[in-house]
DNA sequence: CACCGAGGTCGACATTGTCGAACGCCGGTC
DNA sequence: GACCGGCGTTCGACAATGTCGACCTCGGTG
């Protein structure tokens, strides 16, 4: 690959900073994380504000995402195959399950959640899609990781912890990865939330490669039996859903 | 202001370009639509698929959006002040109405959804957050327009008809929207989908300067009574919703 | 099998963005 | 209330940078 457009890759390097960071960012900031001139950062957020990437807040001046980026996001969906063929069965996991269903896909070493299904009850529950969740900390990331060695190695080896059961190293994370290669499935068990469990299994496109995974998740004592392990039959029908995905994808098994 | 980057803006050209196109499109579709020749267009795609803001189709060869775009949109949502806001008060004035409720804000002249809430039932319903709605033919967008002269000129004069009922011509919507600055409200009633009415009120912030719209929006004859006219009391509830939110983002009354 | 059109590459050119210094503004502080 | 420090912003000279068109490779087609 030849030579990327310089000016391009700052601006989205801009945008990266100002989704990561909580609030706004100003010109000052953003010039030290990028460790460039503040004139240079400034004729960017110029630019990205005139088309309507970036916001400036008046009064404390500082930058913040823009509108235009939300319809961005919404069109991606519209386009995403592996999100378009996955709804009717991520439905189906759902009322079959009585779990919310989630679709991930990887970026950046992180599980991207481009599908969300809300667990068939009248719970308050709020729409995750677009979160990116810690890929060491939840099944829908391991079985990503899992098929993903190049991912899993940039992942370092000082992982965040989020709960007592967190894997935070490289040397435990390998194993379990191994795990989830052999058996063709992941779960997370309070990995990532007190209380909180998963299960979920690869889908795989036209060639086989691994382009997403599929999974539920919900309280611990509805997904796992007394000893802590997952139902058999929450697992099987995660993984014949990722097969149904995947065999829709152009996958042959 | 001085001049901005180049090759940024051009970038942002062709994500637009992708948004708007059903599906993929290819490097000389894109460098016809845009003017440029096809060798800078390509330097552009290469770069914005390095930062993940494009897809290439492997196959085709074609590019479509990438999935950074979808989590720098869902930040967006993190961030804007106008729905976090707004958020408690459309769920309120949703269980109040009954109506699905939706807040809107001017983007490039169409009225962008920023927050959904559902209809207090349990019918399918689909998130249409991150849409872009004709601002002429939806009460949302109707308010937006009649506070921000510049973008109801730069409409034109021909408006894209969606029912019989669709004010088309600038003649026609000229008055409309003076009637809705009068009146404090403006209504849809079978103007973009058959059977459809919406009621929306403006969103001021804090200088008193229109910063979005809030409103219902159902089926007619939920929302109207026996003449075809939004019933007074759904259309209260709509002004009180938009004056508290209003007032919430600093505007005085 | 030649042809067309697709996506992709390459290198010379000068346009273009970069950079650091200087400006104006605001809010603190002494 | 004069000062200072920090912010966002502007400006212009320089050269690094992206642009552009010709060229390449590859599939599908008549």
């Amino acid at each position: 690959m030849s030579k990327s457009i310089q000016s391009i890759e700052r601006a989205a390097a801009v945008l990266r900073l100002l989704a990561r960071g909580p609030g706004r960012l100003g010109v000052v900031e953003l010039a030290g994380a990028l460790g460039l001139p503040k004139g240079t950062v400034h004729g960017i957020l110029r630019t990205l504000t005139g088309v309507g990437f970036v916001e400036q807040d008046r009064g404390s001046g500082k930058y913040q995402l823009g509108a235009a980026l939300l319809h961005l996001g919404t069109s991606f969906l519209d386009v995403n195959e592996l999100r378009s063929r996955a709804i009717n069965w991520a439905d189906a996991l759902a009322s079959r399950s009585g779990e919310a269903v989630r679709i991930g896909t990887l970026l950046e070493g992180r599980a991207l959640v481009v599908h969300h299904v809300f667990r068939p009850d009248d719970s308050l529950q709020t729409v995750e899609i677009g979160q990116l969740l810690p890929a060491h900390a939840c099944a829908l990331g391991k079985v990503l990781l899992a098929y993903d060695r190049a991912a899993a190695t940039a992942l370092g080896r000082d992982l965040e912890r989020y709960t007592q059961r967190t894997l935070t190293t490289a040397a435990g994370l390998g194993p379990a990865l191994a795990q989830v290669r052999e058996r063709g499935w992941a779960a997370d068990v309070e990995e990532m939330t007190v209380g909180v469990a998963g299960v979920a299994a690869a889908i795989r496109g036209h060639g086989g490669l691994v382009v997403g995974s599929i999974g539920i998740s919900g309280a611990v004592d509805r997904l796992c039996d007394a000893g802590g392990t997952p139902r058999a039959g929450l697992v099987g029908q995660v993984q014949d859903a990722a097969r149904a995905v995947s065999r829709e994808l152009g996958h042959r098994w």
